[in-house]
DNA sequence: CCCCTTTTTTCCGTGAGATGGAAAGTGTTT
DNA sequence: AAACACTTTCCATCTCACGGAAAAAAGGGG
């Protein structure tokens, strides 16, 4: 009777992955169909067979499911899909121990920003900062410093977008940001203080690619939490950072 | 009439995900349909539903696929899952920092060890090892301290399997093999020097859990170079080693 | 200890939709 | 131009996914 309308097995299946990715240690069969909207007997049939191909992790004492070790195959794939973000790692890893602080580097997926690679600084300040985190493109520099590279009418359709406040210091009003967006754009690096997360301030610079280039284009960024490092301290680092980007742009050219 | 016997929709998603994940850049429907044993009408479908939702990327100008943003969200999920493995994150970028050499975590999955956690060391020798490669027990020093701490048959049965030599130098003797883990169990840690990978050299020890653990045995590795660092320099680093393994172990426990 | 609740697991009749061969469309090579 | 390789669309067949329901198992009080 009631049907699946474009919702088929295997997005349902990448669904409850999705989930159980999402929601921290071990899952029962009800709570995540209830979570990913499924009936529990479609849900449990499912992840039974996620769990035959380890894909998820059958705990058979607790009866809870968990991310399997196979997701871990795709990670490893995706890194060195497009052209290989693989050859941003050694640039970054110089720059994280130039600089002494975390460098990572994120590409625009949507209006989030998707970080794509990250490697901890020498301090002993360890940000949280995992790939494959999101966040909204407005609250972070990597983010601003992105759309600055982008056709117009695409910056302005994100401008439309959902503009949410992820800390009392966060920009959200359009005109704003477009005027921060242009100042980005003409100084060729990004900034942000305490408007993503409170404590941390940050600078970004897009890589330069050539033109016509379709690649998704990366940023890199430099990471500092506020009590360490002045804002004129991270400024000293602006050089460095744009080296870098530059260097990738060379890797990938 | 050709049925799909014990292979779905889901399986076979997941298997093209697989597939664009070991063959590296981009592949074409008939290729990917070809690797994985699809029919390519069937190939052509799924790969338009997993780009639809992004867990592949389709290149419109040169038509082909390669693996999505989306799926780096099931990597960062493994991550935290059974009961973290970035809990290891931190003692093992200290060890990297004292010893300078790169430092990996793996487990035992099957009769591979699968690199979890990977660090780089701060000397420029970067080590190929990112996190979801798999490497056979038998010829790596972290397969080896982790079998160590396997029942007798389990052990046996690994032993009774594949055991093929990687380079010339692996051990692939049967007898031999049980010998030398004797020796991890009795040393408390193990040693490979190029029998995985030429010009590589590395020691190893098991994370030693609380009994009755059920959690996925971990092991911590120092990876070096054969002209970088001599037998004795490794052998140096290895209290620093066991330290790193002790600390894990209390801080999961 | 038993009853009650919640969750996990099994079962099965129905029909939506997955399937794959074939043909059409597209671009590249000989 | 023709031959080839690949991508994309189409569609008639019939499989296998679907989910409600019931059974089984596991907790949770009183």
């Amino acid at each position: 009777m009631t049907a699946p309308p474009g919702d088929d097995m295997l997005s349902r299946g990448l669904r409850l992955l999705t989930v159980l990715a999402d929601n921290p240690p071990g899952l029962g069969v009800s709570a995540a169909a209830r979570i990913a909207g499924l009936p529990v007997s479609s849900a449990h049939r499912l992840l039974g067979r996620l769990a035959a191909e380890r894909f998820v992790a059958y705990d058979e004492d607790t009866r809870r499911y968990a991310l399997g070790v196979r997701v871990l195959e795709f990670s490893r794939g995706f890194q060195r899909s497009p052209a290989g973000y693989s050859a941003a790692a050694d640039p970054l890893r110089r720059l994280a121990a130039r600089t002494g602080l975390p460098a990572i580097a994120g590409i625009l997926d949507g209006d989030e920003v998707l970080l794509v690679l990250s490697v901890q600084g020498s301090q002993h300040l360890q940000l949280r900062s995992a790939e494959g985190t999101r966040n909204p493109w407005h609250a972070t520099s990597m983010g601003r410093a992105l759309v600055s590279t982008l056709p117009a009418p695409e910056f302005e359709a994100l401008l439309a977008g959902d503009l949410p406040a992820t800390t009392s210091r966060t920009l959200t009003d359009p005109g704003a940001l477009r005027e921060e967006v242009a100042r980005v754009q003409t100084r060729g690096w990004a900034e942000v203080d305490e408007e993503n997360e409170i404590g941390v301030r940050s600078v970004a610079a897009a890589v330069p690619y050539a033109d016509g280039s379709r690649r998704p284009r990366l940023a890199v960024s430099l990471g500092a939490a506020v009590v360490l490092t002045s804002r004129e301290e991270l400024h000293a680092c602006v050089p460095a950072l744009l080296a870098c980007a530059e260097e990738i742009a060379s890797l990938t050219a």
